[in-house]
RNA sequence: GGGCGAUUAGCUCAGUUGGUUAGAGCGUCUGCUUUACACGCAGAAUGUCCGGGGUUCGAGUCCCUGAUCGCCCACCA
């Protein structure tokens, strides 16, 4: 193929990836068939929220799945990665209800119905937005098989679960405190409360004494941080064995500005070193408050709203306030009644609505729970026998320690977007039906006429289920069954840590629940990425990078390997935008290194079409011996890496691979090669040895391309293409990687070639640092000198190294005049650098090195010396420890005789 | 209050079961339009491996302890 139009440089990513990723799916590359046999590899991915936009740690988890995807569908596996959307019931109610709200419309007069019709809007509004993000970021999704979680199949999916789980007396109604979010004004489950830490107060409020006994105390000193609940307290409570309060127990106290007459009751939640050791007793608005009134028969008094103002149970004056107002408004007028005794600094833990972003109340309602404790077990077991494995291993005592504490799970939210409590009551007799669908006629009475529920579920009751409700179930058809066959269990699971309990173990729990199976074998979860302060991505703080930006600036490649490179397992990432450098750069240098090869390939008349990995041929040539003995090794490197899912290992590798070896010493060993076989005179063999060696390189740096495909699919995409004309109906992504059994079976890597191509690249380093030292200029060709002895073993390579050095290559044993002197491989390397150094500066110079080995020596031979290490030491360890001996004691040796040679001459 | 993780070059981080003279990328410095690539090439400099103890022939790595930062869990109003 000839070099033109769209294989300029720099490699720009702009130009190619969108069409590049519209492309694979319209020509069905991802595409996925359920097949009788077992080579099925399939992965969920989590489903984003419907109305969300594509952040940073969607990138990271969704290139690591594809990297899985494309790697296992390259091995030949059926890969299946089944995407979709998430309804995000309470996210996008949230969202949605704003917008309405910013048009004036209040959501709750408009309606259920019309409400649904306008999240409906919204959704096709922004829900293709995300999926055309993961689409643009190269996701090798089955693009066909879309789920998402309000579609008619997964509501049934959801029914029947509950339904299931009904008739199995695992629902039930319980009516109690929950945590109540006064922004979407409804239930929250503990899991979407955020602890957060507050600078608050704690306010000393004086609670007058009905009849105080004759020199006892008129008020008892009460501190709270929450002085505009004291309407609802029903009692003052301090510890049964507080001396100081013997006297007030079982008297009455007038609640300020209410004026209610409450007791003051005894009991031991108090903690008597804790502000006053009195605790006012709110028990419709505080859990534990809850609990101490229920053990003393305090009863319940509600002063708020569902959005948090007071209501009708407070004093008229404060009804109608928000807590906050209604707190200031208090705190001013127990000021002036000389109430308030004083006022703290205190910090405390408040619990925040993950969702409405302000503090919750315990509010008390009535509300749908699952039972746990059964599926909890169940999820543990998966644990403790090994079956299912959590990564990074750490993340299984925070599973243990929540599994094992398990609170049942509040699931019915007070929305109307999500899947609506499939529970009927008979409006005649009251009998309570739960079924998928509404019953026909009531069965105690036969009565027609029902009442739904009117919650919905909470959004992860129902993406519980999505691992097995994606492929058709609870669906019994043959399509379904097939799917199911196929597709489930998945493989693994990657995601981010903080959704551990709203998702991962719960899909957990409901896969053994109602499939009998473990619904993946493994769970990867993600490190956070955060901004280069290590401060979270937050909208608020603006610190979110811009994607479609990095992407057209540095290329997607980029964007997906400079991530990627720098996962470390179970730590945070610190994302700056300049790091996709290190990935952009990499995209050139391979995209240039295919334009060299290319290049040559044309002009030796060589069809790169035919250099196929396929049809690799290993020349008899120590270059492409060593060459292949590196491939294999980085080919190894790779299996095993993505096998245990060490992303970075794998990344690093290919980069090192690809640039430090293949570019930086076989691109530059090949190069003389070509050049001798370019020359008029060229002999038969040189040519036969060009050719071979160009058509090895062809046919490997194919292979090498496939490894690296996973990772950075566009730019692999790109080479691969033009790597042969007419390939357009095709995709590398489904080439075969290299199979590392079969290969090694075919030729032999060989260690010794490695080594050898050490000494060659140790004498070519030591004469280019000799030459940094001085800053010779590189086109300065300089004068090098082997012992004769070593003429045989770098006789292949005299032209390489003289290329690579810039040098000309004598084998003698007489020493130059002025001399910079190098051991490397045990070779002795001479530049000669009389006439461009000075002889007393490299006197010098080799004096100081001289110093240095002496002091290495010291250590080493201190070492030796010692009984303990020469016996106690595992062999090898020794050995190498002598081998460092006689390698410093040959350069000492070496430099003393430089030194001499150089002295004598000098005078 | 419990539990967990982190602390290695100016910055971001690697460093397998303890074993040569601790590495990479970026940045810095030097020299290069060497005909694939300046998004490049070649070379160089830079470390109290957080502090303090201990185990060991040998510790960045294991143990104890202290400090700092971060995360998770927990009902002190």
């Amino acid at each position: 193929m000839s070099l033109s139009g769209a294989f300029e440089k720099p490699y720009d990513p702009s130009e190619f990836e969108e069409k590049r990723a519209q492309d694979w799916i319209d020509k069905g590359f991802f595409a996925s068939q359920p097949k009788s046999d077992t080579t099925h590899y399939t992965i969920v991915i989590p489903p984003p929220n419907v109305t969300g936009d594509l952040h940073i740690g969607h990138v990271l988890n969704n290139t690591l799945q594809d990297i899985l995807i494309r790697w296992q569908r390259l091995k030949g596996r059926e890969t299946c990665w089944v995407p979709g959307t998430d309804h995000a019931s309470i996210a996008t109610e949230a969202k949605v209800t704003k917008k309405l709200a910013d048009e004036g419309i209040n959501k709750r007069e408009l309606g259920r119905e019309k409400f649904l019709e306008e999240a409906y809007k919204w959704k096709s509004n922004y829900g293709g937005r995300i999926i055309g993000a993961l689409k643009r970021l190269g996701a090798s999704c089955d693009w066909d098989r879309e789920v998402f979680t309000m579609d008619p199949d997964y509501h049934q999916a959801v029914l029947q679960a509950f339904v299931t789980l009904y008739d199995q007396g695992l629902v039930y109604k319980g009516h109690r405190l929950v945590n109540w979010c006064p922004v979407s004004q409804s239930v929250i489950s503990d899991e979407e409360v955020i602890s957060e830490e507050r600078q608050g107060h704690l306010w000393h409020i004086s609670y007058p004494v009905v009849s105080p006994t004759p020199g006892g105390p008129t008020a008892v000193e009460v501190a709270t941080t929450r002085p505009e609940t004291l309407f609802g307290d029903l009692a003052v409570a301090v510890h049964p064995e507080d001396e100081r309060y013997q006297g007030l127990i079982g008297q009455k106290v007038r609640v300020p500005v209410c004026d209610r007459e409450v007791p003051v009751i005894a009991d031991t939640y108090v903690e008597r070193d804790f502000g006053t050791g009195v605790v006012k007793i709110t028990p419709a608005h505080d859990m534990n408050d809850y609990e101490v009134g229920q053990r003393h028969n305090l009863g319940l008094l509600n002063v708020m709203n569902p959005d948090a103002s007071l209501n009708e149970n407070s004093p008229p004056a404060y009804q109608g306030l928000d807590r906050y107002e209604a707190r200031q408004k208090l705190v001013k007028e127990l000021k002036e009644r000389g109430l308030l005794v004083k006022t703290d600094n205190h910090k405390m833990v408040v619990g925040i609505s993950e969702r409405g972003h302000v503090p919750i109340e315990f509010y008390l309602s009535e509300q749908w729970y699952f039972k746990m404790e059964g599926l909890a077990q169940l999820a543990l077991e998966e644990t403790r026998s090994g079956r299912l494995r959590l990564l990074p291993a750490f993340t299984e005592k925070i599973w243990e320690h929540w599994l094992g504490g398990i609170k049942d799970w509040c699931v019915s939210r007070q929305l109307w977007w999500g899947h609506r409590i499939p529970v009927y009551t008979c409006t005649s007799c009251s009998k309570v039906h739960c079924a998928v669908e509404a019953p026909a006629a009531c069965e105690a009475c036969g009565h027609v006429e029902f009442e739904q529920e009117e919650d919905v579920l909470d959004t992860w009751a129902s993406s519980w289920l999505w691992p097995f409700a994606v492929q058709g179930w609870p669906k019994n058809d043959a399509q379904t069954q097939k799917q199911m066959e196929a597709y489930y269990p998945t493989e693994t699971i990657v995601t981010g840590q903080d959704i551990i309990f709203f998702w991962i173990a719960r899909m957990v729990m409901a896969g053994k629940h109602f499939t009998g199976k473990l619904p993946f074998k493994s769970v990867y979860f993600t490190p956070i990425v955060r901004d280069s302060k290590g401060r979270k991505m937050s909208k608020s703080l603006g610190n979110s990078p811009d994607l479609q930006k990095l992407m057209a600036e540095y290329g997607t490649d980029a964007l997906r390997f400079s991530l990627v490179n720098q996962i470390v397992l179970g730590q945070d990432i610190h994302w700056k935008n300049e790091s996709c450098e290190m990935g952009r750069n990499f995209a050139n240098k391979i995209w240039n290194a295919t334009r060299f090869l290319l290049s040559h390939a044309e002009k030796r008349n060589i069809s790169s079409a035919k250099c196929t990995f396929e049809s690799l041929k290993i020349p008899n040539d120590a270059v492409a011996t060593w060459l292949f003995s590196e491939f294999c090794q980085t080919l190894e490197t790779a299996d095993k890496a993505l096998s245990g899912m060490n992303f970075a290992t794998y990344s690093s590798k290919l980069y090192e691979h690809l640039w430090m070896v293949f570019c930086d010493w076989f691109v530059e060993l090949l190069k003389p090669v070509l050049a001798e076989a370019a020359e008029t005179n060229a002999s038969v063999a040189s040519l036969k040895r060009a050719d071979e060696l160009l058509q090895f390189a062809l046919s490997l740096f194919d292979g090498a391309l496939r490894l690296l495909h996973p990772l950075m699919p566009f730019v692999t995409e790109e080479i691969w293409q033009r790597l042969a004309e007419g390939r357009s109906s095709q995709t590398i992504g489904r080439q075969l990687w290299p199979n590392a059994k079969e290969l090694t079976a075919r030729y032999e890597p060989d260690p010794a070639s490695v080594a050898h191509m050490r000494a060659v690249q140790g004498v070519v380093g030591a004469v280019r640092a000799i030459r940094g030292q001085y800053s010779l200029h590189p086109g300065l060709r300089l004068r090098v000198v082997l012992p004769e002895a070593s003429r045989d073993r770098f006789g292949e390579h005299v032209a390489a190294m003289e290329y690579l050095s810039g040098s000309q290559l004598h084998f003698e044993d007489a020493l130059p005049q002025v001399v910079g002197a190098a051991l490397t491989q045990g070779t002795e390397v001479f530049v000669d650098l009389e006439g461009h150094v000075d002889a007393a500066s490299e006197v010098k110079s080799v004096k100081q090195r001289l110093q240095k080995i002496e002091q290495v020596l010291v250590g080493i031979q201190k070492k030796l010396s010692n009984e303990k290490f020469v016996s106690g030491a595992p062999e090898s360890v020794v050995a190498g420890a002598r081998a460092q001996e006689s390698e410093n004691l040959a350069e000492k040796k070496l430099l003393n005789r430089v030194l001499e040679s150089m002295q004598s001459q000098g005078g």
